[in-house]
DNA sequence: TATATTTGTTACCGTATGGTCACATTTTTT
DNA sequence: AAAAAATGTGACCATACGGTAACAAATATA
């Protein structure tokens, strides 16, 4: 038999981002990881140090929504902040693996996810910060956007909120209109 | 030893009640439940038929933020409007119970949990139902209802989001503030 | 080539889970 | 009082969990 750590460890780190992107947070665990991989699970405690240190791992790689820091610049004026927002939600809607993290604040905040959380949430920080010229319509946008995330997250397991359809893409086109609505009804004097 | 399956089955309620509020979703099992209330866990099958019969009881009982019902009338002007949604919140804050069942909806949804979504969300429904005047409003509000859901539920497990500190009640009326004046803008022509 | 070292697997441990069944005890009915 | 029904318990099962240790096989070093 082939023996080659690098390939093995690969084989495990991608089997446990697989299983938290198609299970959920929920779905994460040592047997469940090793099984996947294909590989005995003596080998993630070895190369790893187990669950923390593969959260660790995943943590300081940091491959979050990478796609929109190339368009951070663009936050300084109503309309490039308006587009900033629709790329934002779009890149939630498609990131499976950022909204399982934040599905996972959602349960747990333990010694092992602790490090991942950490680092995640300064990455948000980093991305979303937007200068805060008026408290309301901070709060406003925070709520919207905090919004966002939520039925995201909800529309995993459930097709409608109330009488809003979370299938249908007109529904969320409604979202990014009413957050554009909103900021540019905040900035009129 | 005294026999009484009235009692018995209220101690068994009240353990899943103890226990969903205190342990979340998560902490919710036969075993758990039974060790809880202090009582043979094949009771719990006698009795309710198990998991899904113990949340079907849950469902139907129906005792969702009911204090809200009572100013059900108030939300045809504007600032009754606004005074039903500073209640809302302020119920949502403080009902821990309506808050495990929302987080329960973001992290699974099987034959156990079906009847219980079914009937709590029937009441959710009923409960905030408001008269669609602008599309646009409603998906802002709706929006900034579930960043309020989100933000509740997130506060458990984190003491911030961003710069914003979950912790202080000044971000709460904040939010709350933020809902009152964006519906506020909103109806102005 | 012989010896270390690394890599990988299997088997095991203790614990916890959901679920069932036989049995003892108490309460109700006859 | 005797029989029947309801109530409650403890033991047990299969399964799964995280975690460890002993051992085999491959690779690197001497």
């Amino acid at each position: 038999m082939k023996k080659d750590r690098a390939a093995t460890e690969d084989k495990i780190y991608k089997a446990f981002l697989d299983i938290l992107k198609e299970k959920g947070p929920q779905g994460v665990g040592i047997n469940a990881i090793a099984k996947e991989a294909g590989v005995s699970k003596a080998l993630i405690y070895r190369y790893f140090g187990g669950m923390k240190g593969l959260l660790l791992t995943f943590a300081q790689k940091g491959d979050f929504f990478k796609s929109l820091l190339a368009i951070d610049e663009k936050k300084d004026n109503l309309e490039n902040l308006k587009s900033f927002i629709k790329e934002g939600t779009k890149e939630l809607r498609e990131n499976v693996l950022t909204q399982e993290i934040l599905r996972w604040q959602l349960i747990e905040n333990n010694e092992d996810t602790k490090s991942l959380f950490k680092y995640f949430n300064a990455q948000v920080g980093k991305t979303f910060a937007i200068e805060e010229k008026d408290k309301t319509l901070n709060a406003a946008f925070q709520l919207q956007l905090g919004g966002y995330v939520y039925f995201t997250l909800l529309s995993k397991f459930n097709k409608t909120f109330i009488a809003t359809d979370l299938t249908s893409e007109t529904t969320w086109e409604n979202f990014d209109e009413a957050i554009a609505k909103t900021i540019e009804m905040f900035s009129k004097p």
